[in-house]
DNA sequence: AAATTATTAAACCAACCGGTTGCATAACGG
DNA sequence: CCGTTATGCAACCGGTTGGTTTAATAATTT
C-alpha cells in the first residue's frame, strides 16, 4: 500500500492496526520516552520497534527530538482527532436502539401486504437511520 | 500480519486503512447494496472489490445477506464504536489549549529566571501533559 | 434451453510488512 | 582512548496484501 505519500488517514489507521504500534502510543501518552525505553518491553528486536516507531512518525503520531545518542520520542495525538471525527459520523449506526430495532423489523418485514399500520416499513431495503429522533 | 484471528481491533484498524474500505463504508451507511453496486465506482476489478468486502466482514464491519444470485452487504457499525472508543483515550492530548500550553511551557522552562523578553527561542525539552488543569 | 447476471474460486504477480541479523556510527563515561 | 550505550542502515526472508485474469457455479431472464 505505500504507507509513505499516502493520504494520511490511511497511513493513521495502518499505524494503529498494530498492537506494537499501539503499545508505543499508550506508553508516550504518559510522557516522553527514548526509543530503548519503547523498545524494551516489547517481545522483538531493537531494530524491529524502531522500524515500528518509524511508522508511527509518517503518520504523525509521534515525534522525534535527538538529545544526545537518545531519540526521544513524544505522542503527538492530532491525528487521532481525525480518526475520531470519521468514526463518529456512524455513531448512530451502533448505538444500541438501531440493532433492537433492526432486528424488529427484519421480524415483521417478509411477506406483508395489507398494511394498515403507519410505521410498517414495507420495503425489504432497509434504509440507513439517517435522523436521530429525540423521542423517548 | 495475519489479518484472521488476529484481535478485533487490529482487524478493524486493518479493514479502515484502505480508502476503497472506507468508501465502502460510506456507502453502506446509506443502506445496504449488493456486491455490484459496491464494486462499481470502485476502480479497479469485480473480485477485487469482493476481496475489500470480505477484508471488512473480517473485521465484522459489513455483514452479508445471499438473496438469490445477489449478496446483499450491510453496515455493522459496532466495531467503529471501540475504534472510537481507543482514540477517545487521548483526546486530551490534541485538543488544542494543550497546544497552546505546550508551546508556553516550552517558553518558559529551559533556563527562565529572569525572563522579560516572551519571544526567547530558548527551549527544548517539552514535557507532555500530564495533568489537565481546569483553571481557565 | 440458452443467455445473462452475480458471484466465487484459483492461479498468479509485484509490492509490502514485520521480523531478523550484522555492521556502522556517534555520544557519553570512565 | 576505550568500552559501552543508543541508534541507524542495509540486506535478507517468509508470509501477506492488493491487484489481475481466467474459469466455474448458480440464479434469473428470455
Amino acid at each position: 500500500m505505500v504507507i509513505d505519500r499516502a493520504p494520511l488517514l490511511d497511513r493513521v489507521f495502518h499505524a494503529l492496526a498494530h498492537p506494537a504500534r499501539r503499545s508505543i502510543i499508550r506508553r508516550l501518552a504518559a510522557g516522553e520516552q527514548n526509543l530503548s525505553e519503547l523498545a524494551s518491553p516489547l517481545k522483538m528486536s531493537f531494530p524491529a520497534a524502531s522500524k515500528h516507531v518509524r511508522v508511527l512518525e509518517g503518520a504523525r503520531l509521534v515525534r522525534r527530538r535527538i538529545s544526545g545518542r537518545q531519540h526521544m520520542c513524544r505522542l503527538e495525538a492530532e491525528p487521532l482527532k481525525e480518526v475520531t471525527q470519521w468514526t463518529e459520523q456512524f455513531r448512530g449506526h451502533w448505538e444500541a436502539r438501531f440493532q433492537a430495532l433492526d432486528a424488529l423489523l427484519e421480524e415483521m418485514q417478509p411477506q406483508d401486504a395489507a398494511v394498515t399500520n403507519p410505521s410498517a416499513p414495507t420495503p425489504r431495503r432497509r434504509s440507513a437511520p439517517r435522523i436521530r429522533r429525540k423521542t423517548s
